[in-house]
RNA sequence: CGGGGUGUAGCGCAGCCUGGUAGCGCACUUGGUUUGGGACCAAGGGGCCGUAGGUUCGAAUCCUACCACCCCGACCA
């Protein structure tokens, strides 16, 4: 695809609003517009990279028996006042009437909902477990929208819930989705850490909030040096194996400020691993038993005998995690933002220095787009008389994290293939795509 | 919701104090010269000055109200 021909607005200022990285980055190379406070429509730039975080989110969901529905964004408040949580959630809500002048309103989560749905549908204990999720738009009027898409008021989210006759199934089923978020933000090559965390008015008991490290984040955390060192890969969905990951984890001291004591802290943690930095949030587990069951009376049939169906949900903010992206991987030294292989919106630019009188460059360049496209490269050209090094300037800003430039420098069939943030090579094209295939791979 | 601030071209800003009908940089268009880390020359186009009302011969500028957005705090994927 042609640069020119693609949507693409770059700025060549930060707009004023913009106070962090991700944020700034998001409206410069026209990712996002702004459209209200804390509302966001998504460009075909930042677009794509949420879709590639959404895929990978559902294929862990999949990978570990979650089965994908959706539920509307639009929900009636009668559920939501079994719960209770009609007065509980308070004016973060976006509560709205319908022409009959019933209450109504835009979710800003789906315990409720997806507990409707599960009563009306299942009354025997042979039906557990089930798990369930959903990828939708969510609604949370934020006292305070700020720093872009990090923390807005619709957001898109991957929400999930479990339902399991006892206890002990129901932490299985917890522990499934622990792996998972493991795998997931290892895919989207992030480390991120599992901490103790307050369940806030999700409610329960036992919860682990996603943390990946970052300055700009939100929540301070503290934890252990050698809760990154932790091996998920062996870990199999087996009862035993995740029980015995969660334990691995759970090792180590590791939590966000709401439960921190300090005594704690520096009782378990060496002086020479202990963590205290700030993190990004980008998923929370809950286990909350029959916390919304029992009120709503999701119930089944248990040797004749009537069991509230214990329940946990597990979120991850897909929207989110495009600013978190930014935030973990922009190198501050360089000032360059390379994409995660997994989630870049393209593989590799094509850059060739082109004018008016002689256009060859740009007709190699085409016929190179052609061989790469053919080897599932996602590529642009970026077609414009400009001046080469306004060219590159661009694509720095933009994060493609290969560059493949076409110009004085060429050698025959030898070309100069940069990565964003590393070494220039002289190589042919087959030797270009080759490496662009490897680190997809990995 | 409390405190502070800002609304002037797509983005960044000046002009406002001291009223006389809008300007700069970048971006954009056309032509030309260029081409290795955001080039140069020339000629252009683009603005209900957030909205409404008021004062005035005259309002971007003064007054009032409203709206929007941003920042700092208390809450959250």
């Amino acid at each position: 695809m042609f640069f020119s021909k693609l949507f693409i607005p770059i700025l060549k200022n930060n707009p004023s609003e913009a106070k962090i990285k991700s944020h700034q980055l998001m409206l410069r190379v026209g990712m996002i517009k702004q459209s209200s406070a804390g509302i966001y429509s998504w460009l075909p730039l930042g677009f794509k990279v949420m879709k590639k975080i959404e895929q990978i989110v559902r294929e862990e969901q999949d990978r570990v028996g979650v089965q994908e529905i959706l539920m509307p964004t639009i929900q009636s408040s009668e559920i939501w006042k079994e719960s209770g949580r009609y007065e509980d959630y308070g004016e973060e809500m976006l509560r709205i009437k319908d022409r009959q002048n019933r209450e109504m309103l835009y979710g800003p989560t789906n315990e409720e909902l997806v507990t409707e749905i599960f009563r009306s549908s299942f009354k025997s204990y042979k039906s557990l477990p089930q798990l369930l999720y959903h990828i939708q738009w969510k609604f949370r009027d934020e006292l305070r929208p700020r720093f872009g898409i990090m923390r807005c008021r619709e957001f898109y989210m991957k929400d999930a819930y479990s339902f399991d006759l006892t206890d002990e199934d129901a932490k299985f089923s917890y522990n499934k989705f622990f792996l998972s978020y493991l795998k997931t933000f290892k895919r989207l090559n992030l480390s991120a850490i599992p901490m103790a965390a307050d369940t806030g008015p999700i409610g329960g008991n036992l919860s682990h909030e996603f943390i990946i490290l970052a300055d700009t984040g939100e929540s301070k955390i503290y934890t252990d040096k050698r809760i990154f060192d932790v091996d998920s890969s062996k870990t199999i969905l087996d009862k035993v194996s995740l029980s015995l990951l969660r334990k691995q984890y759970e090792k180590f001291y590791s939590v966000t400020d709401e439960k921190f004591n300090k005594d704690e802290f520096e009782k378990s943690v060496p002086e020479e691993f202990r963590v205290n930095t700030k993190g990004i949030e980008v998923g929370h587990i809950f286990y909350f038993g029959d916390k919304y069951s029992k009120p709503m009376n999701a119930a089944v049939d248990f040797n004749g005998k009537k069991e509230f169906v214990k329940m946990g949900s597990y979120g991850i903010g897909v929207s989110r995690l495009v600013g978190a992206i930014i935030e973990a991987k922009y190198n501050d030294k360089d000032g360059i933002m390379k994409w995660p292989m997994s989630v870049t919106p393209y593989d590799c630019a094509i850059i060739p220095m082109i004018n008016k009188n002689d256009k060859s460059n740009l007709e190699k360049s085409i016929k190179i787009y052609d061989f790469l496209k053919s080897k599932n490269i996602e590529t642009i050209i970026d077609d414009a008389d400009e001046n080469i090094s306004a060219k590159i300037k661009k694509f720095n800003l933009i994060g493609i994290p290969y560059q493949l430039i076409i110009g004085s420098k060429s050698e025959g069939n030898l070309y100069e293939f940069h990565e964003i943030d590393g070494e220039t090579q002289k190589l042919k094209v087959e030797d270009i795509a080759s490496q662009i295939i490897k680190a997809k791979q990995n």
